[in-house]
DNA sequence: CGGGAGGCTGAACACGTGTTTAGTCTGGTG
DNA sequence: CACCAGACTAAACACGTGTTCAGCCTCCCG
């Protein structure tokens, strides 16, 4: 009636073959999407369509599973790494790891796919960039910022968004080494990056303390039109 | 033989059914994603699935199509506009119009799926951002770069990629009122925004210049180990 | 040894898709 | 008027999908 050992999250206990059929769907999907059908991540894991349904009930509810294993395997990675990188240096590590690149390339899908894994996962980026952060301002290596949290998750949204956008507009061929994919990028943008970093774009702050004192005034939302920035110069969206 | 009023670019004269066919496409694209059926398409245009091929010839020539009249949509809007807002300011004014809301939602959905449109967009934006971006540094404005041209594309590329991944992340209940979604957006992230912008992120500007230096030095590309930051305080991916 | 539970499969089912086909209607031209 | 090109449709087709069904084979327990 009961099983002894409650494996994993939700039910399913672990089998080889079961196992290798999860093990092939977070790679097929990690590789070609959500969309790729019962029948590739069945041959893939050279068993026939009906047994994977048999094991896991339905498509979406592997689906689910694989989510739930990705995330179980970016949790381990990051204990395991911890201290040898800072947030960032995070990805590099992961997509260098043969056996943790695949949950990478399969966050990736997730992020442009939506759902729980991709917010699950910038949610623990963004709790990991809030400690990095605060250690940085102390230690005097980063401004101090009027609103930390917003600040965290800005950092993570515009880092992670621009790498998901970068990939999109231009697919490596060879989407399997995501670690030469990333050096690709930072190759690319790693000098505008850092460079926002250290000086920023603007020579004043004045349109940030208007910003601010029109934050601390009442915005009157009576008016339609009261847009804060009118002459700034620039492509914040 | 041949057809005296050349229409549009690639073929297909216009007619009324077949401007509204087109048209519901986009709207329907821009609403529900790419995956849309042609039959969803044809009831919404009030017409048989049958007609849909009958003047397209398949969905993907109505799909190619659809792009090509969003994209001359948006170098139409732009050319309307043209200094009423800069770039940034671009994407509110379009959001706004309900004439050119359903343009701009279409070539969101166009960034999370990749393709021509979203490619020729994004080259627009970087255009103008670089020549935004010169005319804000000859002003004593904005901090010159040592690469303009890679600080355009980084600016472009991270402003939607951040909107388009908050947007994935999470879908505003109304997807229609676009101006309504990026008010949200705004709210949320302008501040961390330009604080970044203004005064940047690190106190010093020492990584920026090692990784210059770095740069400048032979990389010497034997050993397989050589990040040139190893002491970053912080998320850039 | 007997037998049943369960991993596993090939074939089929139900359904949604893009597209085709045959045919109707209608407006303009000889 | 005759007629024909073209807009338009209902029905069907071919196909890929997720899922189910009936049965096989094997291992384990009584």
């Amino acid at each position: 009636m009961f099983s002894l050992v409650s494996m994993s999250s939700t039910d399913g206990a672990s089998t080889p073959t079961r196992d290798r059929i999860r093990d092939a769907a977070v790679l097929r999907f990690a590789r070609s999407g959500f969309g790729t059908s019962v029948r590739t991540i069945a041959a893939d894991a050279g068993v026939s369509p009906a047994l994977v349904i048999h094991h896991f009930g339905s498509k979406d509810a592997l689906h689910r599973e694989c989510d739930e294993h990705v995330l179980a395997g970016i949790v381990e990675s990051k204990r395991q790494n911890m201290g040898r990188a800072t947030d960032g240096q995070l990805l590099q590590v992961l997509a260098e790891s043969d056996e943790h690149a695949p949950l990478l390339g399969y966050v990736m899908r997730s992020l442009q796919a939506g759902g729980d894994v991709a917010r699950a996962f910038v949610q623990h980026m963004v709790d990991d960039a809030r400690v990095y952060t605060r250690e940085a301002v102390a230690d005097g290596i980063a401004r101090p910022s009027v609103d930390e949290d917003a600040r965290a998750r800005y950092l993570v949204l515009s880092s992670l968004g621009t790498l998901s956008l970068a990939l999109t507009l231009h697919p490596p061929e060879d989407a399997e080494d995501l670690g030469a994919t990333l050096r690709t990028f930072m190759a690319e943008h790693y000098l505008p990056m850092i460079e926002m970093f250290a000086q920023g774009f603007l020579t004043s702050r004045r349109m940030l303390d208007d910003y601010l004192l029109y934050l601390s005034d009442p915005p009157a939302d009576g008016e339609p039109d009261d847009a804060p920035a009118t002459e700034t110069p620039s492509e914040e969206p």
